[in-house]
DNA sequence: AAAACGGGGGC
DNA sequence: GCCCCAGTTTT
């Protein structure tokens, strides 16, 4: 293991990636990089770090900023969840941590987002803590080197995972880049299809470079059949405002703001919407469908431009909107049909 | 133990 | 089209 470990380290600090949270370490950048790295590519992230931090460069603007602020800088980033949660966790460094990141994987595990994978990663890559580490890369690289034929999101695969990270992390001259350099191997080498086993660390301890197909493991996770779901939504706009309405906190695109609407599972006709809808519309029409794919559901949106007698309600111009958080279809519809509308 | 939870990128 | 992604929380 000790063999592994060092030849890890050394191709970890050779070989590791120039990325924003990298360049310039601190506790509060590290673990908003975690939160914003949850089952999101690394890409993705590094194009929005810099922009983020500069709008919430401590807990306490944080805080302060409020909840909806975080969400409308998380657009586009997907599970909006996580978005709330840091504001909690930041609420929870001001208030429980004096405004410092906890240093302990026991009080960063208490922290609202932060699990097991979090806090040792936190834990390890900021303060030298010896705790293991294991994401979609560990369990990759786990059942590769330990030729472990299972699915991906097998039980005992991960239990073997957090089992294999923990004996690394304690033969480690430096858990930082024991941990980071396991996350990198799998993300850079050790890649889901077609791994570059001549240039890895591990390859001569590795089950999986012995086989003629090393990316044959682990075998895919099984995916649920998508869920197909109905958007309507009505664009009400008066005097270049349009009436908007912030989702329920819980289940899809939570907290997020859009024109007024409804879901159901079935499509529903024209009158069966406006008939639905809790407001009085003078004119209904349908102008589109747009078609969104999600990981876990396929959603329909069926676009309508209404009118209506009602003031009440939250109306806002293009500015106010653009402070809000959506997601990024609902984004598109507006500045399709509603803004665009304008210069008509 | 299983389900819920986005949006892209790569192929 | 399918698979994946620096997982956590809720049920």
């Amino acid at each position: 293991m000790r063999s592994r470990v060092s030849s890890l380290e050394g191709w970890f600090r050779d070989h590791a990636r120039d990325l924003p949270w990298r360049r310039h370490r601190t506790p509060w950048r590290s673990l908003v990089s975690e939160l914003m790295l949850q089952q999101t590519q690394v890409s993705r992230i590094a194009l929005r770090f810099e922009d983020f931090m500069d709008r919430f460069p401590t807990p306490r603007v944080m805080v302060d900023a409020g909840e909806d602020e975080v969400l409308a800088a998380w657009e586009g980033l997907g599970y909006y969840r996580r978005a709330r949660l840091l504001h909690a966790a930041a609420r929870c460094i001001v208030e429980t941590h004096g405004g410092e990141v906890p240093s302990t994987v026991g009080a960063l595990e208490s922290l609202p987002g932060v699990g097991k994978y979090t806090a040792g990663a936190v834990a390890s890559i900021v303060f030298e803590v010896r705790a293991p580490i294991v994401d979609g890369n560990v369990v990759r690289v786990t059942s590769r080197v330990l030729g472990l034929d299972r699915r991906a999101d097998d039980p005992t695969l991960l239990k073997e995972a957090w089992t294999f990270s923990e004996g690394l992390v304690q033969a480690s001259a430096s858990p930082s880049l024991c941990n980071e350099g396991l996350m990198e191997l799998g993300a850079t080498v050790c890649t889901p299809r077609r791994p570059t086993c001549a240039v890895c660390p591990l390859a001569e301890t590795c089950a999986a470079a012995r086989l003629e197909t090393p990316d044959a493991i682990p075998r895919p996770k099984v995916r649920p059949v998508r869920q197909v779901v109905h958007m309507h939504l009505a664009l009400i706009e008066r005097s270049g405002r349009v009436l908007l309405e912030q989702r329920p906190a819980g289940g899809l695109w939570g907290g997020l703001w859009q024109p007024l609407g409804l879901e159901s599972s079935e499509s529903m006709t024209l009158e069966a919407f406006r008939q639905a809808l809790p407001i009085e519309l003078l004119r209904c029409e349908h102008v589109a469908t747009r078609r969104r794919q999600l990981t876990h559901r396929t959603v329909f949106i069926e676009v309508h431009r209404a009118m209506t007698r009602r003031r009440s309600g939250r109306w806002f111009d293009r500015d106010e909107a653009s402070r809000l958080g959506m997601a990024r279809p609902i984004r598109d519809i507006l500045d399709r049909y509603v803004w665009s509308s304008e210069a008509d």
